[in-house]
DNA sequence: TCGCCTACCTGTAGACCAGTAGGTTTCGTT
DNA sequence: AACGAAACCTACTGGTCTACAGGTAGGCGA
């Protein structure tokens, strides 16, 4: 058995599925996930909607997989992020319109009945608010300076950070997303 | 002619439209815009989905219905606004977790391309940040007692309501969206 | 009473959609 | 050279969707 090719052959399976799971991403932005047809993506990588089905067995799947995509992206370690970094993300965000119109797209989608990425919109809402609760503390300690908690504070970060993202989406002109942000920064930091 | 049963009729009309814009409202919370079929719509009415299109010729039509019914919903003259109120809008929006699950997932549908509700989103927001700004200015003049303007202040206070409502329909045991949004005024209120 | 309008209905066209079945080609391994 | 698996494809099923076409029944005005 020669690991070099057997490796390459993995590789590019791989390399295949990551295609698919950008693509996915591209159309899910452009017309949401229920909107989003197999055949569409399929064809921007080149493949019949049966091709993609030999990679993901299911819609179902695909999603999983773009959703799992998200959470590796973000997953920095917990150490390295301060509350100055969140502006950069802002900033960041703010340079990849794609990527913020796909995850704003599924997260109105998830609020729907019985939709497959509720469950995990819920479960990482969860985790983010106590993420930012330590990153709270870690700054300011038990209080902020305008006399709040961290855990009363987190909500409103990232309320702030979403609902930005929408008005920002759909009017990119009007709406300073990164200097809002830095508004309200300013808002928790000043006493 | 007699007005009097002339009238009746034409009332009658104007009930059983109003009728399905609730169903409708009610369809969409549960499965968003796209995912609403005509014929669920009409189910929830005692009409065929042909039945329903008497009324309204086309699913956008019935669209565009709901979201008319919306704008006179929150068209409360703007003298009787004012940031104190804001709190208990917050609050009645929690006991109607219905409107708010339609909106929000209209809202997350509306970022997609071409999406029917899109400019309307887009001119709603634009509207109530003005609405706010005004609001904001009344009551504390051309500065916050945190020093940012009213125009900078209103970006916030939007996303801060919208950002909340998604985090409380996914998970509202764990988020006390009125307690939130007032936290989030004191934080505008105290210098 | 006649005719018209409103409020529905059945039937159906014409798309699309997810997923299954069962091929064939390509290619690395033995 | 033979084998087997991976990577696709064609063909199809069964379903759903919006919308159109063309009916019918009942009430109202003339």
């Amino acid at each position: 058995m020669s690991y070099g090719d057997a490796m390459s052959a993995r590789v590019r399976s791989e390399e295949r599925r990551a295609e698919i799971v950008r693509a996915a991403l591209e159309v899910i932005a452009e017309r949401g996930y229920r909107g989003a047809s197999l055949a569409a993506v399929a064809e921007r990588v080149g493949l019949t909607q049966q091709g993609l089905l030999h990679y993901f067995p299911t819609k179902n799947a695909l999603l999983v997989a773009v959703l799992e995509e998200r959470d590796q992206w973000d997953a920095v370690p917990d150490t390295t992020w301060r509350a100055d970094l969140l502006a950069s993300l802002v900033e960041y965000n703010a340079m990849r319109p794609g990527i913020v119109q796909t995850f704003s797209a599924l997260l109105g989608e998830s609020v729907t009945e019985g939709h497959p990425a509720r469950a995990y919109f819920t479960e990482r809402y969860r985790r983010v608010r106590e993420s930012m609760s330590c990153i709270l503390r870690t700054e300011y300690g038990d209080r902020l300076p305008n006399g709040l908690t961290p855990e009363r504070t987190a909500p409103l970060l990232v309320a702030v950070m979403d609902g930005l993202q929408y008005q920002w989406l759909l009017d990119p002109e009007s709406v300073d997303m990164p200097g809002a942000f830095r508004d309200f920064l300013t808002l928790l930091g000043e006493r």
